[in-house]
DNA sequence: TGGGTTAGAGTCACATTGACTAGAACAGCA
DNA sequence: TGCTGTTCTAGTCAATGTGACTCTAACCCA
């Protein structure tokens, strides 16, 4: 298509903000963390935790503060990967905000902040929440985190990074039946597991069994592969 | 982690611009659109068409001003979508820019605008330029875009949008092959795409066969699907 | 000691896949 | 017209991967 002519329309510089959506497992759910926004034109809505990008701040960096600041984690047990940009004109209502979406994803259960008001909900369940209860897009954010996490766990390794080292099959297999919400086969899921070169090896003991008993379980940890071939298929 | 007590650091507005990485099937390889920037910091380099955000513009509104401004391709036979946004903090020399990168695909080959200094590139060949000859960090996007596109091949119908319709499963089967740098079985490869539901469907006629001769082909067009159950898989 | 529970190894039928063969339907050429 | 070369399309077959299942090991608790 040729280029229409277009009248001098003005350039300005908008904010520019990252917004995180930190999950975790926590008693075999995938949950996240949401907090009050301070935008009274927000009341009664929950958002991702956010911040503006600072002057010499990189997004890693400012998705690392709004995390940090709102939610005791320890910085070295959280992944954090970019989502996507959502930029529409209107989605604030104060001002023009492109905000940079963040999957943040914790290896223990989230411990909200007492500097703020905050809460961490069921994922599942908030992924049918109706959107007036998220203030901005924040809506959309969390239904794409949520497909962006179930599809990743496929075709990545990214369902050890939602796990403490050492861990057991069992526990990884509870990370996957918690994102995609179905059981697994516990035999099939192992001889996929270990068959998948890189994705996890052994270490060192056992775990002992939880208080239901079983027999003790091997540890494990993460192997070096990021992407896993073959992948961890689902099918529907 | 606590969040350290931080010195009250300005809050700037930064400019957000949107590069695109367009790309086409050309000959039986894959083609990457670069222009010449206006930056004169950047002499010699090659970019990524891309404009700055208008106050009232959507992300994929400026994608597709970019695009339309810098190249002849006909809108509806291109497919824009996000890849990632790029915000470190000295990317641009002259000033702070977070840039939100597209990838566009083109049914067609892209035929550059004679309004600027354009040129269309291998993009297999591109990707291994040394950086230098890139402005700003486009050498990362550039890597990003082909390696996003080869890994979508794979779980998406994205190989249809690099096709004017109705076409092939030849011609299907080239696009796969430009793209991953491959040779691939045409009687697999039939057989995977029928059986793939959704991926595509019979249109009417055939195609005449090519100055080589051969059998002539039926004609197919996009299904409706946009993921891929069972996934097109290549190994490695 | 016995029943319940989880881990881990193994079996079997079935589906998918890669490599391959073969025929169909064209072009070009002698 | 016959021959060769090409591409498209339909098969075959063996190897591999997968889901459902069984079985044993090793723990818990009563």
């Amino acid at each position: 298509m040729r280029a229409p002519a277009e009248p001098p329309a003005p350039v300005s510089t908008c904010a520019v903000a990252v917004d995180v959506a930190a999950m975790a497992i926590e008693d075999g759910h995938l949950t996240l963390l949401l907090v009050e926004p301070d935008d009274t034109s927000q009341v009664g809505r929950w958002s991702l935790p956010g911040r503006r990008v600072r002057d010499d701040e990189s997004l890693d960096g400012t998705a690392l503060r709004a995390l940090s600041e709102v939610v005791g984690v320890h910085e070295r047990a959280v992944l954090l990967e970019q989502l996507r940009t959502y930029g529409a004109p209107a989605r604030d209502p104060r001002a023009r905000v492109v905000s940079v979406a963040y999957l943040a994803l914790a290896a223990r259960p989230l411990s909200p902040s007492l500097l703020r008001r905050t809460t961490v909900v069921n994922a599942a369940e908030a992924s049918t929440w109706p959107r007036s209860r998220y203030a901005y897009d924040h809506a959309a954010i969390v239904d794409d985190a949520i497909e962006r996490l179930r599809a990743k766990l496929e075709y990545t390794s990214l369902a050890t990074a939602l796990l403490e080292e050492p861990f057991t099959l069992g526990e990884l297999r509870s990370v996957y039946e918690a994102v995609w919400g179905m059981t697994l086969d516990p035999a099939n899921f192992r001889r996929k597991v270990v068959s998948t070169p890189g994705f996890v090896q052994e270490a060192q003991g056992v775990a002992p069994p939880g208080p239901s008993g079983g027999r003790p379980a091997r540890r494990y940890r993460a192997g070096g592969a990021t992407r896993l071939h073959p992948a961890m298929l689902r099918d529907r």
